[in-house]
DNA sequence: ACACTCTCCTTAACGTTGTTAAATTCAGGC
DNA sequence: GCCTGAATTTAACAACGTTAAGGAGAGTGT
């Protein structure tokens, strides 16, 4: 009883050969041919394995979303400050770690259910804190949102951690803005240092929560 | 002397046509060839006007910031509270009133400075509230992140007010969740009324800043 | 031993897309 | 009556996502 012939091809490698793929080429340049290339497989293959190119993405965000729980385990009995902080921070990194990474992640949405356990789990920790549900799921929310629209605008800016676009050079910029001088100055504080700011606005954010819902 | 015969086909109105079209046919159909077809011209004309077909997508996103700051009048002794929460629905708004608005806007930049005008109204007004300037940066960024990440979602469920996209029936999903009661329950806080919930993650926010920053 | 079947992949092709090159139209100035 | 320059058309290209058809190879039934 010889085993079948395993398939060239299969599901999980596809994926992260994608991933991988992806922080080379970009978005743009990580078309089905290239990918089939990676996998020394011809284009149509990967019909076998997926409906079409949308659902390969799908899968990919899903992929990104599971290296990032596992990047992170966050103690049971963080507080719930510490926990919205480390998840958001984790996030933004697991995002960076891609070229493109928010836009694939966002435009994108989650294969089956597996992602629902670390959403129960931080619901859970956030009700048990003192929450009640409604109030936990817009507080993760609006840190989670912000993060998305965070990153999506640092990566338009700077794609690969390092390497920016153009247009960005702080000098020119300013010389550019010069009958706005608040603006102008103002790009200091928004094309550098993403780091500290995306953590000082995430601050923001857990004193909003502690202050509108009386939860320390 | 007869004045020159007119162009065929003016930026502007390029513009607002596939402004118009974007939300008949979504982004995925607004191809250079349908958007020549509404002008009676063919898609190589538009090169003449356009580098590229980013550059027209920028200048989409430039009249969209465009359209959206003649919509709203901030009265100038408004407070810093009202500003940001006007200034971020009217956002919203703006990018709801195109099919894959957020997606658009985001992947694109504004042409010229002109959009730096209101960048330094509001500035200006944070800093006349008493913020220093690293603070309203950060105050007005960190909500102007926070809507587009949400509006980003919001048209990933709903590309045009009204109309549910597949994979979001409120039972089916609850079904789906069953085994996660909590993630399962916040589907209702999640994909129904979204005005709502970013109106709290606005107020959220706002309290945040007035914590932290000990502005009110 | 042979045919049948199912899985997985290849070859070939289609229609569409963004973009470029070259030719064309038309008005104004010399 | 040519020349120039702006604005557009026609024709074409390479590349893309996707589909159709077929083939290789292993397992199963007779």
């Amino acid at each position: 009883m010889a085993t079948r012939r395993p398939p060239k091809l299969d599901k999980k490698q596809a994926v992260d050969t994608a991933l991988r793929l992806l922080n080379e080429v970009g978005l743009d340049g990580l078309t089905l041919r290239a990918i089939a290339k990676e996998l020394d497989v011809q284009a149509p293959a990967l019909y076998w394995h997926f409906k079409n190119k949308q659902e390969l993405l799908d899968e990919m965000a899903t992929e990104m979303y599971r290296r990032m729980v596992a990047g992170q385990q966050i103690p049971a009995d963080a507080s719930w400050q510490e926990r919205l902080t480390t998840a958001n921070t984790g996030l933004r990194a697991a995002l960076l770690g891609y070229r493109d990474g928010a836009k694939v992640y966002s435009g994108s949405r989650f294969t089956g259910t597996e992602h629902a356990v670390q959403v129960e789990e931080h619901l859970r920790a956030f009700v048990e804190a003192g929450f009640g549900l409604p109030q936990a799921v817009r507080a993760l929310t609006t840190a989670y949102y912000f993060t998305l629209g965070f990153v999506t605008e640092e990566q338009g800016v700077e794609p690969l951690p390092g390497d920016r676009r153009d247009g960005y050079d702080p000098d020119e910029r300013a010389a550019r803005m010069a009958e706005f001088p608040l603006a102008a100055a103002a790009g200091a504080e928004l094309f550098q240092d993403f780091s500290t700011g995306f953590e000082e606005s995430l601050r923001l954010l857990v004193a909003g929560i502690e202050a509108r819902y009386g939860i320390s």
